[in-house]
DNA sequence: ACCCTTTGTGTTTATTTTACACATTAAACG
DNA sequence: CGTTTAATGTGTAAAATAAACACAAAGGGT
């Protein structure tokens, strides 16, 4: 109870030290989430990034995280993890993995659920004029504090996969976009570039777009048509192919 | 140090009171693995079971799972408990996801890491003569203690999903099986009806499959011919493929 | 008025998936 | 030993999907 008061009220940087008498007041096991938060600007995929406060990892970078409180849902813990963060409270977020290499922390025993989560960055870029909290290029992310690289990269591939599967890409795009912004979406997170005539025709026979009626301002060039993600019809029609190839 | 002996040469069947007590002393916060243990038999797809010794849950069936110990890794914990309860030590095993909903274990917090691990039915059949420890057809598998319902349908799920990707189903059969064996095990697994002939040329196209010149034995009927999986070509041909799809 | 950039659109080809039937093999049986 | 039984092994045609590819039209900038 003294615990979870400690940490509702903390600060929002955890030191090392508050970080160690939670471990060690807990029999050296800790639980923490770590979230993986990408955001889609000026046509490249971002992730937000904290500098580390640890002596240990002096200068790099790593993801936004916090111990669970003791009667807090893991969902929960990295749902406040992002609003404290970014201000957003209807966010994607979703669990990918949990590592728990016993000598992962330096401050003894600290098992850590990585989510992986998608904001607008539209939405929310105010929040964020902290100086030691930006949003890195995923290309330039290497050598992150803690396992963070490994979380990092096991999020974005798992975001690769299951970009492909399924409709979680909008969820970086404004509510408004044009099939410009969508294929540079796709290209971005997949790393590669693809036909605009074949993705095109890709995304109207899934027929899950809306034409809006509107068209992009402020263009220099012939403006583009903008339509929004239609998660109803998405929500009836899922498929459940199936399909051996590997 | 004293927990981790005791765990160490602990009864495999852990008491309600060992945890409650491994959870206060640890302020209220413990960690636990839980293995889906997928076996493929009699054409059937099975999971591996343990009568709950919880009178909470009489009479259920639950999961096989431990306590972590302070200084183990998340996979060796769950390596341990398959080698405890089925005697094998080379088995399939991945993470899927982790539980932690607050009220999930009546003892107190206890936050679970789920794996799903495949083993050969064959290899290790003798083992598991305990009584209280159960292959279950999938099918019959319902209102298990706990929240293990929930994570052996997640599991279930993944493994639906993944079979269809990655080479994981050959870890269900003996090494040297027929291509109706092959087709069996994913009828089992995905729960539908495949084309025959469909099947094989798939199998065949793909070519990872090695003509052992062997054939099965004490079959009623024509017998077919045996194979076995090809890692190494595999490791080294995997795709990447990309293609949205939703 | 012209240039520049990007949008919007259709067809052809190649590849992949689906549907489907009959001769062959070996064990079981009378 | 001949017949029955049950499953193996095999190919092709049709349908669906994916890939390659070029040009006219719109609007802003100069």
């Amino acid at each position: 109870m003294l615990t979870k008061e400690k940490k509702a009220s903390g600060s929002p940087v955890k030191t090392l030290q508050v970080i160690q008498s939670e471990v060690e007041s807990s029999n050296r096991l800790a639980l923490s989430v770590d979230c993986v938060i990408f955001g889609f600007d000026e046509n490249k995929l971002k992730v937000l990034l904290i500098r580390s406060d640890l002596r240990k990892f002096a200068g790099k970078w790593s993801l936004l995280g916090d111990l669970v409180l003791p009667h807090e849902d893991l969902d929960a813990a990295a749902y406040r993890v992002l609003k404290q963060r970014t201000g957003l409270s209807d966010v994607y977020l979703e669990q990918v993995h949990t590592f728990g290499s016993v000598n992962r922390h330096p401050a003894g025993r600290v098992v850590t659920v990585a989510y992986c989560s998608l904001v607008n960055v539209q939405h929310h870029r105010l929040n964020i004029l902290d100086n030691e909290l930006h949003w890195h290029d995923i290309q330039s992310v290497t050598d992150l504090a803690f396992d963070h690289q490994q979380i990092f990269e096991m999020c974005l591939r798992q975001l690769q996969k299951r970009v492909q599967e399924h409709p979680l890409g909008f969820n970086l795009l404004p509510k408004k976009f044009s099939l410009r912004d969508l294929q540079n979406l796709y290209e971005a997170i997949l790393n590669i570039k693809m036909d605009r005539r074949n993705f095109r025709k890709k995304f109207f026979s899934m027929d899950f777009l809306i034409d809006l009626k509107e068209m992009e301002q402020d263009v220099p060039h012939r403006p583009g048509k903008l339509y929004r993600f239609n998660y109803e019809k998405y929500e009836k029609k899922k498929k459940t192919a199936v399909g051996i190839d590997f």
